[in-house]
DNA sequence: TCTGCAAGTGAATCCGTAT
DNA sequence: AATACGGATTCACTTGCAG
């Protein structure tokens, strides 16, 4: 393996043993759905044990909770090296394990973004009544280090999506369930198989296409699969040979799909046009006034440079702007108002800019 | 004080130095809300150049990731200790410290029931466009230990009072607004009064009438008076000399009601499927086309993040449908059409937000 | 009295590039 | 690396006032 990157396969291996060997900076987005069950599991078996045997609740709950820790810490320290300065990782839990893997994220100097509420429209029912229904896990998201790296976040694009209204923490996904369910011998492969609703907004959320996408725990590979049908390189790997052999059929029935740009891309942004071009090009002409719309009485002059002055005051649109409204900053373009000649309406200065250059 | 059991009160102090005087096994149920520890690094203003009033409270500031860890360990611990056997524990956080009490809640040998997510109908937005919008925190549900003793928790009310279906752990409640939100001098009185509505889900859940809750961090007063209201004896401190005085005003004006069984459950509003989960589900693929009926020589593209294009627009089906029908304003969702594979129909993109998520 | 518009606000780890 | 500065960025709801 050398310092060669993995892509496009499925490693057969414990995470703890294959991510060292993993490029550092080499890794563009994680998910990562870590198993829960060697705490669970252990802590449902001392239930029972200590029924019978009085076991030592302290110590048995101690041991089994830092060993926990310990093998979270070890492959999140691991996956923190290979994330390139801008890269982000994902990491879904419920409330047995995700309270453990948010601390230490911290702890490590991962840097959060967001906590996202996967909820499930088909959750299973608390069978005996006893709780409220666990209809939600969580999923954390958070930035390799507290740096000034840009992260990949296709804002605009996930808005569009969502009918014009920013994405929300609350997302709304049924459970894997039917055909997206993979089977083995005709019953359920994998115990917590993700809806691949769930990797698709995520991965083109968070990443570009070409970007490098790894999941250290593979299982049936939703990751890998998505990743692969959006267009992206895939880094990821399963400690159970079945799971690896389970995965890579299915990545192998897996199509690249066109049309997944992201819209931020695709968009590129109207170019800016600067103020001194509204007056070179005659829409303003020097000594034309505006007014700032919550002070009426704050006449600003426009000189024959672009600059304005107003109340002693004489620079940029925005830093008159800041100083006549006593903000730390200012957008002038959308505080400034000029006169229309023919309707005499008061109208933004924005306007001025969606005039084709 | 001694080991009299201070009752019905708003007392005045550090709840690191009252709850040591609470005598051990006294109390039936818990709600706190204690500092967030929020690190705002900058000045946030709006578009209109109002300054956003961020939590910048002494209260909250802590200098560090294990000072606020040590701070927590001590009053989780003090809690743990004035519970009864059958008590339990209901902590509320963001993503800022909820992993911090998770922990050590977890540590301490309390043992969690539920998270229950608190979804917020009208959260702040996000305003920079930078992350996705914080549209919920997280409660944590909890008993004193892993010990065999039952606790309260009224399923069969609950359920009774959700239309006959249990409750589950996503909880839908508006921000604390209008005349419910306590104010002084006209201005806010507390940056972070919870909802009356979660409260009370809370307490009746949870608890008995004439059971003492206790709040460890009462600031204007919100779990004593549900608890007062609901029947139930409350034990509360501040360590603001101004809360205190808030919360007592408050609290004279609440009287217990009647008939307070069974629950009233607050309508649960969840938001409306988003064009982008028909997408992320594989109902309509990307590259797939839509149509127009009134001009069906316009074909519509269908990407991958759920925005289309036509006539050289991208946006989402709402503003590509305006732009295409030269309207200011379209419901995407009546005016789409796109064709059944299995019929050839064509049928309106409406009737794929029936199909059950 | 009712309607419509404007203004205000809520637990927020909230910019990016050029110099 | 630190600073300067241009200019991009929000949703649901409530209250109050004008008409």
């Amino acid at each position: 393996m050398n310092n060669q990157i993995p892509l496009d396969q499925v490693l057969h291996g414990d995470c703890l043993e294959i991510l060292p060997h993993i490029p550092s900076g080499s890794v563009d987005l994680i998910f990562a759905d870590p198993p829960y069950n060697l705490q669970l599991r252990r802590e449902l078996w001392r239930t029972e044990l200590s029924k019978v045997v009085g076991v030592d609740h302290e110590w048995d709950r101690f041991s089994s909770l830092s060993e926990y820790d310990e093998f979270t810490r070890k492959w999140l320290a691991e996956c923190q090296r290979c994330l390139k300065d801008s890269g982000t990782i994902w990491v879904i839990g419920s409330y047995h394990n995700i309270f453990r893997i948010g601390s230490i994220l911290q702890d490590l100097g991962y840097w959060i973004l967001n906590d996202v509420i996967w909820i499930k429209h088909n959750p299973l029912p608390n069978l005996r009544g006893t709780r409220f229904c666990n209809a939600h896990e969580t999923i954390i998201w958070a930035k390799k280090c507290d740096n000034d790296k840009k992260y990949t976040f296709h804002y605009q694009a996930l808005k569009a999506g969502n009918e014009d209204r920013q994405m929300r923490s609350d997302w709304y996904f049924p459970i894997c369930s039917g055909s997206e369910r993979e089977t083995r011998d005709g019953r359920t492969a994998h115990p917590t198989q993700k809806p691949e609703g769930v990797l698709r907004r995520i991965i083109s959320a968070s990443s570009n296409p070409g970007d490098v996408v790894m999941d250290p725990f593979c299982g049936t590979g939703t990751t890998a699969a998505v990743a692969k049908a959006l267009n992206r390189r895939y880094i990821t790997m399963d400690k159970e040979e079945a799971y690896v052999g389970l995965a890579e059929k299915r990545l192998a029935a897996v199509s690249p799909e066109l049309m997944n740009e992201p819209l931020s891309i695709l968009e590129s942004r109207r170019p800016k046009v600067p103020f001194i071009n509204i007056i070179e090009s005659g829409l303003l002409l020097p000594g034309a006034t505006l007014r700032l719309k919550s002070k009426q009485k704050v006449l600003a002059i426009i000189h024959g440079d672009a600059t304005i002055s107003a109340l002693g005051h004489r620079g940029s649109i925005h830093k008159v702007g800041a100083l006549c409204l006593g903000t730390p900053t200012c957008n002038g373009w959308i505080n400034w108002y000029y006169t229309d000649e023919a309707s005499g309406d008061e109208m933004l200065i924005d306007c001025l800019r969606s005039v084709r250059f």
